[in-house]
DNA sequence: TTTGACCTTCACATTAGTGGCAAGGTGCAC
DNA sequence: GTGCACCTTGCCACTAATGTGAAGGTCAAA
């Protein structure tokens, strides 16, 4: 598919495809008139990006964590230039640590969003100060 | 205690802890000289924010869901302006995407590692190709 | 053949989050 | 009093991510 497509596929837009291609993320085909062509699989590709850029990801990053997805087993291992490994170690402790921040924090609004519900449904004047 | 110190105690540079002043995510006493003052609770505070603002949560929505942090259950209610609570419950929905995209892609990493792991152990040309 | 929807590159602008420095005030310690 | 470590404000600059617009090429359809 062309890039309009993939954009509406996504919800990306097509400045953002171009730009993650800028940045290595994704290297799409070119026709013979210059026009891109992106895969089927670039699409749950490019959403993988937009959602690891959304949670504080920078590019650079998500170019060294992006061969860990989406191949089962296949290209792993001979690329294992030192410092790779340790790199996505410390990015997997990075995430973890976001994972229990978000989640703690989340839970906290909700339990928030209960006593709004809680105080709505009341006669807001009851035992009020 | 002063900025200095509570930019020891959290490691967020004292530029940022103006910064975040400037946004109104935090608003520290003056001493009669101007210098800034933070009580002790704005330790964790502060280390919210960070926490937050490192997984993509821009300063404009911190400052929204601050409130719903670290208090049990005091200042809820009375200033319920309609839009905040649609505007939370969106939040706390981006934020569960988040939560479980990150937790996707971090097992995905886990799994990455453990299969270089396992190829590193390994006579490295047994059944190659 | 012209129109219109799509694509290309280039480039400039903006926003958020940061870092850094300059010029100056405060206050303790020697 | 001098020095030093700390604080102040203000400003400039940088990066990442993004918006936007200009100037132009491609191609199908009317």
């Amino acid at each position: 598919m062309r890039i309009g497509e993939l954009s509406k596929q996504t919800g990306v837009a097509t400045r953002m495809l171009r730009y993650y291609e800028e940045q290595g993320l994704i290297t799409p085909r070119r026709l013979d008139n210059g026009y891109r062509v992106y895969d089927d699989y670039l699409v749950d590709r490019v959403r993988k990006i937009r959602g690891l850029i959304d949670s504080g990801i920078p590019t650079r990053i998500v170019s060294c964590i992006l061969p860990c997805l989406g191949h089962p087993d296949s290209i792993v291992a001979e690329n294992a230039e030192p410092g790779l490994f340790d790199l996505l170690e410390a990015e997997r402790d990075r995430m973890s640590e976001k994972i229990d921040f978000l989640t703690q924090n989340r839970d906290a609004i909700t339990e928030y969003l209960r006593a709004l519900e809680r105080a709505a449904s009341q006669p807001m004047g009851t035992k009020a100060g």
